[in-house]
DNA sequence: CATGAATGAGAGTTCATTCAT
DNA sequence: AATGAATGAACTCTCATTCAT
């Protein structure tokens, strides 16, 4: 008789969870963040997140694995778009600073997991951040294969370029106020927006890269 | 009767609850750091630290003065030692590398704070960072005006060498042990010291800093 | 499979909640009052208390709403039951005095909270009293607007009942221990019911009222 | 030598110490008054209230032996003015209402105390108000004696004058703050001062006393 | 799939009280 | 007589998690 009158659809919660634990994360820490919050926002039942995820951690894994893989396959896809490595870079940057602006939870959630070595799930941000890094690497390397960039070490500059674009990101808030109260000493860059600051970011590396030492 | 190892000594135990109270905070977060656990670790009972510090977040923000304060006083008593920006800029981050290398819940700490705009406290933070960053954006725009620098926003290259020094500190188990289970296909600079990576980035803002953009 | 004792009975946990935070307000006050004791006294896990009460100020609103709504409801019904003012007092003072006597806290919880003027919860005693006194009030003047009372000031008369028969229940168990430690030189009424002491407060009050003064 | 540079003075503290703690325990009652507090409010080091009082117990009982001593004293002053019982009684009221009047926080521990039957100090409690209430007893008494009252139940009696007057001492803000929300419907009295308050009260509690029952 | 009731452990914080000086 | 440092127990309240329906 299958009498489905209501449609409770599975898909559909587990998604309204994972969306609103990504802002509850990225906007409290793991330790900070409260179930009871999440489910509440989530308009569910609180067991579900238990149902669904089995516990905070696993849900944590299923945030990281989610973003690490958007912002993984947005990259790509821009990647294959170009077929030189100059371009390459400038792609990889470009898009992961858009995207860390449309999307500021990823960021957050980044250097706080970052900011002690993954603590909380070190397997999987490793092996999902692994990929964009090799990707990354692989770029530089070959440019440096083709003579087009100098002294490279991709470990350095990614942390560089992801170090930059997401502090910029999250500071966002504070540097505003800081205009604000301040005198205009200090320049706090409170009305860049974030192309601009990849663009000057992305002019500032190639100097580093293409330049032989001197 | 002369070593009097005093059991009473405020100073003392204000200390070390100050002392643990960093190790915590930096390696479990704000709101991961139990005080419970603290004042174990202090072999002091738990009230001591609220009759000292009031509450938690007073705790905090006296841990982070302390930090921020020890970090600019190292890099100001440094700056003092060179009279041209090239040579300040060098000390500035062989400074902060070294200091954050010695002290690893530096780069923790901060991280943390920053990828909440300093969510726990704003202000303070805020007014300890400003004198760094102050300090930062004078050598450069000094710099400038000597036309040995070309092109520059202090705020990004501030955010620049901080992210690249403290993502390489803080991700320094992660990387190592990345090294291990790795086939060698990804160098994650497993290796390196904290002296050669400020070394590589030194080269390499120069880079950026002394060309004018082509 | 009748009868279903049920364990899992939210109204029936409230209740019993709400029941024994009645006596142990009652008898240690507000701030006296321990959650943890409550929570063992009502068989359940101390967090329910809050799950359904939210906090101890919220209990206590709770049950201070019940005792005054439960009192007010009794005298409303035997006030319906009479036509006239100097009946309806007599019931007034007669129903307040059993149902005091019935369920002691009622006095002692009363007592406390006007004798700091609701420090507690100002806003709920407040507008749960005043329906109270509002009734009382309108008995008086009626009376006085029949020329069968004289002299009438609610407010005082108010608290002069409720002074008297609160107080006698009240103090009870220590008139009662006065009286077996003293020699007689002083009757402490140890004996008296309170509907004796009801019938001499209506015998006081009418000649306090129907007098002219002379 | 003796060399009493600084005046130390017990009596001073302790006389300190006994006055904060009378408008302290009045205003929280006994469980929700902390040392901690009562030390700042006294300009003395916590440890004093202890040197001087063994525990918060022995203050409290300190407390209520000195304000049910001195209103003693001051209704017994007042007695000797008078010979004859009618008079005494209305001394008796009065002395009573404007030492509340003038010292509020007497009342407040009175009903707090009674309202529990003196649960923190049955004994001490106890032995100061029965000095006050044998008082009041054989004025009664005597006037019965010699056939000016009628009909007198000394118990019952004084509770009505005690309740009816602590009362409107303690009810006074609450009562205020009753008539500025109001609209004029019912009269809480707001404006009476405790005087008129004793007038009244006299004039009905003389019609109480001097009428025999109809 | 979803709910609300229940739990036990632990959170931060305050308490009365004592010790050493 | 007076202080500040220290304690342990208790406090209110929140947490992640599970059970019964």
């Amino acid at each position: 008789m299958t009498k489905k009158v209501q449609k409770r659809d599975a898909e559909a919660s587990r998604r309204r969870i994972i969306e609103n634990a990504i802002a509850l994360f990225s906007k409290k820490g793991y330790a900070g963040a409260s179930m009871d919050e999440l489910a509440k926002m989530s308009d569910l039942n609180k067991a579900m997140i238990f149902y669904y995820f089995k516990n905070k951690k696993g849900l944590y894994e299923a945030v990281m694995h989610e973003i690490l893989q958007e912002i993984y396959e947005a990259i790509l896809a821009e990647n294959k778009l170009h077929d030189n490595p100059l371009e390459e870079l400038e792609g990889f940057i470009r898009t992961y600073a858009s995207f860390a602006c449309a999307h500021p939870y990823l960021p957050a959630l980044l250097l706080k997991e970052l900011s002690d070595s993954g603590a909380v799930i070190p397997e999987t941000l490793f092996a999902s951040m692994r990929k964009l890094f090799a990707l990354f690497s692989d770029i530089l390397r070959r440019g440096e294969a083709q003579g087009i960039f100098h002294d490279v070490i991709p470990m350095v500059l990614y942390f560089t370029v992801l170090g930059t674009l997401n502090l910029m990101v999250t500071t966002k808030p504070l540097r505003v106020k800081a205009a604000q109260l301040d005198d205009i000493e200090v320049d706090t860059c409170a009305e860049c927006d974030i192309d601009e600051i990849a663009d000057y970011l992305i002019r500032k590396i190639k100097l580093m890269l293409q330049q032989e030492e001197r």
